[in-house]
DNA sequence: TATGAATGAGAGTTCATTCAT
DNA sequence: AATGAATGAACTCTCATTCAT
């Protein structure tokens, strides 16, 4: 009943975990959660589907895992950005970040996976509220304001808005490029991107 | 094996047909391509399996049915709005009619499940193609465009452009207020999709 | 939406059921409930798993319908059994229906399958509440006290007491003398049957 | 990987196979020989699987390890009982004796277990020849026969009879009140006890 | 056209067992 | 002797689809 094992096993078992999050972030955007099998994610990885339910307890658990580590990521990057510079200059960090996750299809399809099961779910938001919550910090009381102080603390609703206006109308224009390529260019959407990141933060700013 | 009083064999079928595709966004909406089940799809419609195989050939076929039943009323719908009145008034018109549509939730979650199995599937597009015409069709060059005679033939891009920013940036917002309604409401959207409309026309009128 | 069908396949369906049922019952006889596979049943009976599940939601829901079916035949034949005769006829009878029922090894074996699964399962008695009351009557309240007019109705603890233990006794004299052949004979199970039953009737008239 | 202050390694060995067995009494009471698993059978031991597996073959190995604890103990139990006494004191030991052994859940499901198991695999006799004959001993020539001088050598056969009845009727009805105890409560096993005793020790001595 | 019994491939999940440490 | 990560066979159950009627 030793709790400490040899450092061996534990290195084993995190990269283990770390190997099939990965691969199950290609078979979810690959495929969508439903169709994803485990039996491929734990193949991508090198392992048998054992392995897979040794270090989770169900498809649901490695999806939310990912998100996770998304919130995280996300979490630490934003809040990594310069708060230096002109507005027109962190706006244009913003923009760049943004534009760079945007970029990024396997991210895009997971968050567009991962929003659709949650609304389908609604009496999963229960179990979800901590990751749920994160992602509302994330969006609106992050380090991503900080980097506005010409938005002071009275305008958290705004803020809030500011976020998840752009973030929203961005997510849309990135599932639309994805879907029809032709029709909604990677520079079409740099550029409306800048158009609206502009105008929100002047409509926060308003009143 | 007498017939009732029902109609024509014809007219039957063709009712039938209506009421499993009624049922179809029903459940395509609510559980997603996946996740549907033929059986349900038939109960809701108050028939048996059997009848979905005698009107479709598979999942997919009433899938696509769904989705030609949508670009036709949509066209249908858009060439009624009205050609007269100011700038303003015409923007207001399309206005209003996107955000009927975004008010839908079962159209929203329909077209996003739409497009996400597009994504996934690029070999459809083939078999997907004529469909795929006429959604271009829709989003580029219906008559919305007649709306908006400031708009020269030879804007063509650009009223593509036009249309797809905003269609796609609204999407984006009506999917992220289903995710999280108490971060965007209703309210954010509406305002949202004016102020977009306005840009992307504004835009679209330089040079 | 027609509830009847044609008269073919109801009977269809109604004989596959009886047939997997029967099937069912050389599996959970021959296997035991938990080692009892499916795949097996469906096969003996000549058919697929689907079939199977077509007709009952799982493997708990077959086990439970043999037992229906016993519970429903046991207490229609001892219904059949005469009341007329001397005292000593009538223990005849009733030995030599229990000394039937007892030489049927696969009953014998369904029947401690089924005791064993409820004892370690005691909150699927309230599933069971209406099987486990039909037991009890066939136990205690069925014809079988009928045969006894001897003893009065006051004597209905007593009566529930003679049918219960001797029926006890006997089945563990069944499953010893299936467990260890050479130890305990069928003869002597046949003999210890008639003095026991003798016994409890005894004692059983005893104020 | 110094060893600590534990006692020599055998004697740690012999222990914790000791606490695997218990914990394995408890588990295959509990849940049954199929349904048990290793993992909870270590876990309750307070060890782990490797453990299990160091000290058992198998999970069938352990089953008959706690079987010939059983034998072992009840011959040592049953040669303590003191062969002194008239008759009736005697079979009053011997029931008293098989009260309590009636009276302890856990044991009365295991030996059900264990008869169940080697009734549906008659193959697996050879292997457990030996403990078939211990079981043959403990029921027919232990002490308990020397307990009867009444019943000369020329009886064994009788005796067998005498022992393997009573003990057979007294299981059929423990079983029958754990799975029931509304309708066999414990008071009526004990009075059948005494009767069946009584009744089987006089048969025995007819003729 | 419509029924619904039946098929059977396929997926998730469990767990006895192995093995490097 | 003991650990526990990993294996992989086996099993239950689901459901799109077929087909005789």
């Amino acid at each position: 009943m030793q709790l400490k094992t040899s450092p061996h096993k534990q290195e084993r078992a995190v990269a283990t975990r770390g190997e099939l999050i990965l691969a199950a972030r290609t078979v979810f955007a690959r495929d969508g959660f439903e169709s994803a099998r485990i039996e491929d994610i734990a193949r991508i990885a090198g392992k048998t589907r054992g392995a897979f339910y040794a270090n989770f307890s169900d498809k649901e658990d490695v999806f939310f895992a990912i998100y996770e580590e998304d919130v995280a990521r996300d979490q630490e990057r934003i809040s990594a950005l310069s708060a230096a510079g002109s507005l027109e200059e962190r706006v244009d960090a913003i923009a760049a970040y943004l534009a760079e996750a945007l970029d990024d299809r396997q991210r895009v399809l997971l968050n567009l996976e991962f929003k659709m099961y949650v609304i389908r779910r609604p009496q999963k938001r229960k179990r979800l509220s901590e990751l749920y919550s994160e992602m509302c910090v994330r969006c609106a009381t992050t380090k991503i304001n900080n980097l506005f102080p010409e938005l002071t603390d009275a305008d958290l609703q705004k803020r809030r808005r500011l976020t998840m206006e752009v973030g929203a109308a961005m997510e849309g224009l990135a599932l639309n490029s994805l879907f029809s390529p032709e029709n909604l260019t990677v520079e079409q959407r740099k550029r409306y991107l800048r158009i609206a990141s502009a105008e929100a933060l002047r409509s926060a700013q308003e009143t």
